[in-house]
DNA sequence: TTGTGTATGTTATAATTTTAACAAGTAGGT
DNA sequence: ACCTACTTGTTAAAATTATAACATACACAA
């Protein structure tokens, strides 16, 4: 595991991209697959990806490729397929809710255990998962869970805050506002303004 | 315009969080601030933040440091904060309906002027917004919408090449499957997994 | 079984990005 | 009006990341 300190930042954002692009492979029928190919579908270099994969291990045979279903349990492996995350859910809104829903991805790196919001009256069940009261948070907070997704529109700060006294050291943030978090607490920005705000200018630089 | 061209992508990525981090500096009443401080507000080397800032002109005063308020003024700007982008959303089920209400970020770069969805009967209004079936795209796409947020779930790829077609050139992505577009195209994921993912590798490392 | 074509994995090179160092200029006090 | 302390913007160096080039080894055909 320690060993896996090495492979380059920039390397790590890639897989999952392949794992997806994998799964789609896969799921097309293709069996093998050459970097060339790869390089096509998911519009990285074909160095890059050879590269990329050989952090890895040499995954691939000389003169042959890849096996597709190989590569992809390797992956899977790699990026927590096998580990048991519990997640939780802070904000149960329209946003929340629909991050419930979307149980697809359950069981993928973990599954969500339960919700908090701020709204006593949003206490019950949605989707089959618990939501708590967040005042309840010291209790009913899982045991080992590290990794929030916030989905809060108030109090976001201080929310934050105590997520991280309570043991949380990932956050997948849907508010809107900047959050403050110490060193050694990763945040991963979902802010579609920014997007489109990186798009627009995307879009505009290549006219 | 076509200056911008030079600024790295890079410190481009951080501009949103920026001006994020400003807006909040500005609404607790900050309104003057150095590199040194704002570095530690956003986890980014101060000769970072300078160099980037630097970009965009000479925006701050020696001994002194910037003026928070004409900071996000610039950034505003900069961002597409005074564009008019047409926005429409694909997929109108709880993901798209959520966001459809996020109308928080309507008119900062633009705004969402209707929404499509596959299932006719989910035609109508939503927050204000009006939900057309997907089939009448080609008459209800907006003149000069490049830029899509898609939350469907099914026949993805089609529909993909199909908002290509018609123009789009920028894609905000909130499925779970990869796409594949022509290079002219760029695509934000916003995949929810993929960031756990991200997630559970770097809180891992830490240990 | 042998030979050839091909795709990997790696080594070397180029490009990008970050960080450190410093010169220049302003604020604010005296 | 001057001087000092301090912070910017920039130049130069380091680190990271991407690309190109190639040697090695395997697949596949004859």
């Amino acid at each position: 595991m320690d060993k896996k300190t090495n492979v380059p930042k920039a390397t790590l954002q890639r897989f999952p991209i392949y794992l997806k692009a994998l799964r789609k492979l896969e799921k097309l029928g293709v069996q093998r697959i050459m970097s060339r190919e790869l390089s096509e579908f998911v519009n990285i270099e074909p160095t890059t990806i050879r590269r990329d994969f050989s952090f890895l291990g040499s995954l691939g045979k000389q003169g042959y490729g890849y096996d597709v279903t190989s590569l992809i349990e390797i992956f899977d492996g790699e990026l927590g397929g096998n580990f048991h995350e519990k997640l939780i859910i802070v904000g149960a809104g329209n946003l929340g809710k629909a991050l419930m829903n979307y149980n697809r991805w359950n069981h993928v790196v973990g599954e969500i255990v339960c919700a908090f919001d701020i709204a006593p009256e949003k206490a019950g069940e949605v989707y089959q998962i618990p939501v708590y009261p967040l005042d309840q948070i010291h209790e009913k907070m899982p045991e080992g869970c590290r990794i929030a997704i916030l989905t809060i529109s108030s109090d976001i700060q201080e929310t934050v805050d105590l997520l991280i006294e309570l043991g949380i050291r990932g956050i997948v943030d849907f508010t809107h506002e900047h959050i403050q978090v110490p060193k050694e607490v990763s945040v991963k920005q979902v802010d579609v303004v920014s997007m489109i705000q990186e798009l627009v200018f995307e879009t505009n630089a290549i006219k």
